[in-house]
DNA sequence: GTAATAGTGTCTCTAAGACAATATGAA
DNA sequence: TTCATATTGTCTTAGAGACACTATTAC
């Protein structure tokens, strides 16, 4: 130990001390059909070579952490990102993580509403949206049973993809963020099938609804309604300007 | 852009991504004195020569991110820190925080029952535990008014700061972690005064003891009683194995 | 005794959970 | 018509907040 080790995060040497890698990675999550997925790329180099991954790339010198997020999003899911929540998740760096160098990821969430498929054909890397369910067996809420093998993405993403659908669930407690699944206008029925796909439970329709539009500034009338696929139309919503349900509403406990 | 941006994010280059400089800062609280407290170093070099910084230094090349964190905190806080939560809070990696060089760093949020005094005499580096309050005036909850000027820390250890705390707060809400401030064995009244001091805000000693004492696993009796102080002496008790609170215990609404 | 803190019990009210009942469209 | 979904309302119950009251120590 040198002693100009406990000076602060400024007393540092650049030789002693090598320099080491940084990425901004992404889970983009989004519901489509009836499903909560996630945006992954194949890999076509070693190592990983052909096993699936969370987007990502380098930060580059001159942009933010977040900017260097918002730009993988940008280049992964075309322009039509605009509405999309951003929100950093948590670093990963274990030594090994990746064989060749030490690299620190900064991992990012996205929630998306349902997005165009991902760019077909502009560039080399396979892009796709894949049920979170097929990636997370062994998870505590029992997702579906693995028939067959459960893919394993690359380095050490199944815990980032992890943790990252965990941020999600918890946040739809206690923030209004289910909306940012849900197109600009939206009724409440489809926000309930959020929180079910996103949560895994059935909600009663009767008690979401008086939740919902009971809590003042989650939701604002948009005027119209839907024309009725089935059933009698719904009202439309947008998102209104709260940024905290309170109270929350809670999973039920999962015992 | 260049194309092989989308390949994810083992699609680098260090010489065309120059390397970045890695740190773990700490954010460690305690309560001392009825009063929420946290660690700080003075620094002796520029840039911020002789102002207040929060503790941290290097990742090195062997360490995981944690390890390096719970490095900088042995070194800071002596032995005693056995019994410390630990946590990582977020990363900071704007460019131009750090005037010499593009620095990313990893805080990590650490949560400690009163420790002594920081090491004296042993090394360069002053530290010392400062309320918390003198530090973040300008804040929603409105922690005393700044008599004369708040001081300013380092690079932007303010918002780091500003968002450990903002943690902590908010992780007493769901979770058994004020235990974390307390010591090994202690009564429902220090750990509901760890609670007001925390939130800054009085509680009921009735309701929080029929709460606390009423959560499974949320404490544990330890046996004994406190040779009283003051008024009926009070049953010890040690932290349980529960890990979330259900319900959990909301902040008053601060509208 | 008084003062101070610990602990129990009781009442009220909010809000969640479980439903009944009605509304409004499509097939 | 039947079916499906939306929306409103009602009842029950868990739990938070307010607060009376008792218990146990120091002085």
């Amino acid at each position: 130990v040198v002693s100009s080790d406990r000076a602060g995060s400024a007393d540092y040497d650049p030789s002693r001390y090598p320099p080491m890698a940084v990425t901004a990675d992404l889970v983009v999550l989004t519901v489509r059909d009836d499903e909560l997925a996630v945006l992954l790329v194949r890999r076509g180099e070693p190592p990983f070579a052909g096993v699936l991954a969370l987007p990502g790339g380098f930060v580059r010198p001159q942009e933010t952490l977040r900017q260097a997020a918002a730009r993988e999003l940008a280049e992964e899911t075309g322009a039509g990102f605009r509405s999309v929540h951003l929100e950093q998740l948590a670093s990963y760096g274990d030594p090994g993580r990746d064989p060749r160098m030490r690299v620190i990821t900064v991992a990012y969430l996205a929630l998306a509403p349902e997005l165009p498929a991902p760019r077909a054909g502009t560039d080399a890397a396979e892009a796709a949206w894949v049920p979170v369910a097929r990636l997370l067996a062994g998870s505590a809420d029992g997702d579906r049973p693995a028939r067959g093998a459960v893919p394993r993405l690359a380095f050490d993403h199944d815990q980032i993809l992890a943790d990252g659908v965990e941020r999600a669930r918890s946040k739809l407690e206690y923030t209004p963020l289910a909306t940012a699944f849900c197109p600009a206008e939206f009724t409440v029925g489809q926000l309930r099938r959020v929180y079910e796909i996103v949560w895994g439970i059935p909600l009663d329709p009767r008690n979401f609804h008086r939740k919902i539009t009971g809590t003042p500034g989650f939701l604002v009338p948009a005027g119209g309604t839907t024309a009725g696929d089935r059933g009698r139309p719904a009202r439309l919503y947008r998102r209104g300007d709260a940024t905290l349900l309170q109270p929350p509403m809670l999973r039920a406990s999962l015992d």
